[in-house]
DNA sequence: ATCGCTCGGGTTTTT
DNA sequence: CCCGAGCGAT
């Protein structure tokens, strides 16, 4: 049914000849190879606007399936911005909400009610540290991650604990005892009425295969599917997919036998393939031709994001994967500035010129937020916050130790899940004594037995108190817990309409002591933790007001299912901070990709793992090709871990960009070429690296200049100078900037900033609070 | 049952 | 360095 959208639609207008075949081709199967920065979601979304405009679809027969909740509500939104208040009937979500969304409506076809819970890997975690303590499993050798990680990937893979156990070597007693832990896992789950992530497709998967009815009527619904990075699918994404884009089988054979399947559309870069270990497989989209026989392959190479600077440099980097098409990506706006690289003596030291060059980009005119700051392992954000913080910059980090994960977030979220889900007695145990009142793990088991012998949930369990033969004190509190349950879940009922899900909470939060109890502690941190369950209270309010008829559980599930990249707010007047992996799919004005060293990318734990070192090269790929117009390389030589330090050399790949496309203010060779005072061993250990750079002979003042201005002694001292009256014209002292004069003092209170023209060290912003200075 | 101490172990990326 | 587990004291 090719009916062809007219080529002077405004649709097309501005796009290039590969997006217009993009946007207008018609078939079964589409695959569309976007370079990074190439304009895929401006492809994807016209493509969507041409078939409604063209009425060749409905928005409800468009499934477009992204990987993070922020994708998909940009997508959404550039959508209705071309096609108004039609986006609202199309199914645009991440691959989890959307099998979410089909659990919920065909839960009870296969044993679950719609009310299940989803399981985060927290959840996971605790689940699996009780089965193998009940296993005595540790003896073994088993371990919570690795149990969980093979668990995960297995179902990744689309196994379960039936085809596990089919194929166990019994003679293995670690294979025995794993597919003991998985069935006791899977059957806790269930009982709990309760998906975990990877479940969440995989059942979805087993639902269509065991019920072609319900596949049929997806596979009829959706005539359009569209996938979105389609280079991170695993295979039960994959295998997802191939269900709802096979055509629908009926019972009685013919009768729909003239439904065509959907045509699929996906798009991705095999170059940006950054998930192999959870699961993604890049074959899904390398030979996607062979699985879609007749696909039309479309190549997007012109970059729209970055300078060609930028672009060469990551060209360079990536065609050093061997076994890949060859793909070169190019711009119309010319080359841009240089790229700038550092190599500070330590990670404090790099942090300090991340710091500066922010300050200076901002003093230039740019905004904050349009800055980003990126690392390979989370723990780096450490030293760059200790700096940021004391130059009075602001800034976001951006997933890492989430609201969500915090222990205080979790009992608030195990509160409304016992009242959702009582089937879920991971989540009632978890609220069991906290807080505290008094019930301990020998009255927990004897729960737990109770439950077991009669039959029934460990939730119902606390209803019979009374025959449990325990203590007053602890009787009453059981009784108490329980009818605060109670009357939550009535609560929850009869308020389904506008403010359900914040009232239940704050009744749940207050009634149990909860918050109370945080309150009143002597822990200092307690205060916070209180105050984070008050924002808790805050999210569901917002909550409510956005979903006017959302109920308990879809704040549940939308809790669930948040990423870390969701919560970025693009007007926030912050630099954000944030690891490799998250940085996917978002662009920056001025990028700095810090941490370039070996161990840390390549990170150690997969340089040696095979296919390790090319996907850490996508990874650093991926980072050099989210900035705009600057980028910034940095390194340390020495890198503090777990207390001590080690020496740290640059990244294999720093090499392979070529030389003149960097400028180095100050290069590997220059920072251990003036090494008085660096070990000896440092400097050995250099040799080879050195020639490789490039010493820009213009630059050469800057290696003239006194070491203090890079001192690699950073304090880690926690100091408090509230105290401290400052004012222009004070001469102060700063332990690693030496002495200088106070130029103007702004901010009021804990956030007075200093403006110092240090003697030799330049001009800083310092927060006066926590900068180590004095006056002198 | 709870609190606070010490000791030992583990350290990648996350929908 | 930061965490949780385990232990002893209250």
């Amino acid at each position: 049914m090719s009916s062809t959208v007219e080529t002077s639609s405004p649709l097309l207008d501005g796009l290039n000849p590969q997006q217009r075949e993009a946007v207008l081709y018609r078939g079964h199967a589409l695959l569309i190879v976007a370079g990074a920065g190439s304009g895929k979601t401006r492809v994807l979304t016209h493509r969507i606007a041409g078939l409604l405009e063209s009425r060749e679809a409905w928005p409800s027969q468009i499934l477009a399936i992204t990987f993070t909740n922020k994708a998909a509500s940009e997508m959404r939104e550039r959508v209705q911005h071309l096609v108004g208040r039609a986006a609202d009937g199309m199914w645009i979500s991440t691959f989890h909400s959307a099998c979410v969304r089909i659990l919920r409506r065909e839960a009870e076809q296969f044993g679950y009610s719609k009310s299940f819970t989803i399981y985060d890997s927290g959840d996971t975690r605790a689940l699996l540290k009780r089965i193998i303590k009940q296993r005595e499993a540790d003896v073994l050798g088993f371990t919570v991650p690795s149990t969980a990680a093979k668990i995960s990937k297995l179902k990744n893979e689309l196994a379960d604990v039936d085809s596990y156990a089919r194929q166990a070597n019994f003679n293995d007693p670690n294979e025995v005892m794993f597919a003991q832990l998985f069935r006791d896992y899977s059957r806790e789950l269930s009982a709990a009425n309760a998906f975990d992530f990877d479940d969440l497709i995989a059942q979805t998967v087993y639902l269509f295969r065991a019920f072609p009815h319900v596949a049929a009527e997806y596979q009829k619904r959706f005539r359009h599917i569209l996938v979105d990075e389609y280079q991170d699918t695993n295979h039960a994404q994959y295998a997802l997919i191939r269900e709802l884009t096979k055509a629908p089988e009926m019972p009685d054979g013919e009768l729909f036998s003239a439904v065509q399947p959907a045509s699929l559309t996906v798009v991705g870069d095999s170059d940006q393939s950054i998930y192999a270990f959870r699961g993604a497989d890049i074959r899904n989209i390398v030979e996607f031709e062979r699985d879609y026989p007749g696909a039309r392959v479309v190549l997007l190479e012109q970059n729209y994001r970055s300078t060609q600077n930028i672009l060469s440099a990551a060209n360079a980097v990536i065609s050093n994967n061997f076994d890949r098409k060859d793909k070169k990506l190019w711009t119309a706006v010319g080359d841009g500035e240089k790229i700038v690289g550092y190599t500070g003596y330590t990670g404090h030291d790099e942090a300090q010129f991340v710091a500066d060059e922010v300050q200076k980009l901002r003093d230039a005119g740019m905004a904050y937020h349009d800055m980003s700051v990126f690392y390979r392992t989370n723990s780096q954000t450490r030293a760059l916050e200790e700096i940021l913080i004391r130059s009075a910059i602001p800034y976001r980090v951006v997933g890492g130790t989430k609201f969500y994960e915090r222990a205080e977030i979790k009992d608030a979220m195990a509160y409304l899940v016992s009242v959702a889900n009582p089937a879920d007695t991971l989540s009632v145990r978890r609220i069991l004594n906290t807080p505290k009142r008094g019930i301990g793990p020998a009255t927990e088991t004897s729960i737990a037995t109770f439950a077991e012998n009669n039959g029934m949930t460990f939730r119902d369990a606390l209803r019979y108190a009374a025959e449990l033969g325990l203590g007053p004190k602890v009787t009453g509190a059981i009784a108490e817990l329980s009818d605060l349950l109670d009357e939550a879940y009535e609560l929850s009922e009869t308020r389904r309409d506008g403010s359900g899900v914040p009232e239940v909470l704050g009744l749940l939060i207050t009634k149990s002591g909860y918050l109370d109890a945080l309150r009143a502690s002597r822990d200092p941190q307690d205060e916070a933790r209180a105050e984070n369950v008050e924002e808790l209270l805050a999210v569901t309010k917002e909550f409510q007001r956005n979903n006017p008829e959302g109920t308990l559980l879809d704040f549940l599930t939308e809790v669930s299912l948040v990423a870390a990249a969701d919560d970025l707010d693009d007007r926030s007047g912050s630099v954000s901070l944030m690891t490799l992996h998250t940085a996917k799919g978002l662009e920056f004005d001025a990028v700095f990709l810090t941490g370039v060293e070996e161990d840390l990318l390549p990170h150690r734990m997969s340089a040696g793992e095979p296919g390790g070192p090319a996907e850490e090269r996508r990874l650093f790929y991926v980072g050099i090709t989210r900035a705009r117009k600057r980028l910034f390389i940095s390194l340390a030589m020495t890198r503090a871990q777990y207390g001590d330090v080690s020496v740290a050399l640059p990244s294999r790949y720093l090499q392979e960009i070529p030389a003149e496309l960097i400028e180095w203010k100050q290069s590997p060779g220059m920072a251990t070429s003036r090494g008085g005072t660096q070990p000896r061993a440092l400097n050995a250990r250099r040799d080879g690296y050195g020639g490789a750079y490039s010493i820009p002979a213009s630059r050469g003042s800057q290696a003239n200049k006194p070491k203090t201005e890079w001192s690699n002694r950073v304090t880690g001292q926690v100091r408090d100078n509230s105290a401290l009256v400052l004012e222009a014209g004070d001469r102060i002292k700063h332990t690693d900037f030496g002495e200088g004069r106070v130029m103007a003092v702004t901010g009021e209170g804990a956030k007075r900033i200093a403006e110092v023209q240090f003697d030799t060290a330049g001009r800083k912003r310092l927060l006066i609070k926590v900068a180590p200075i004095e006056k002198i």
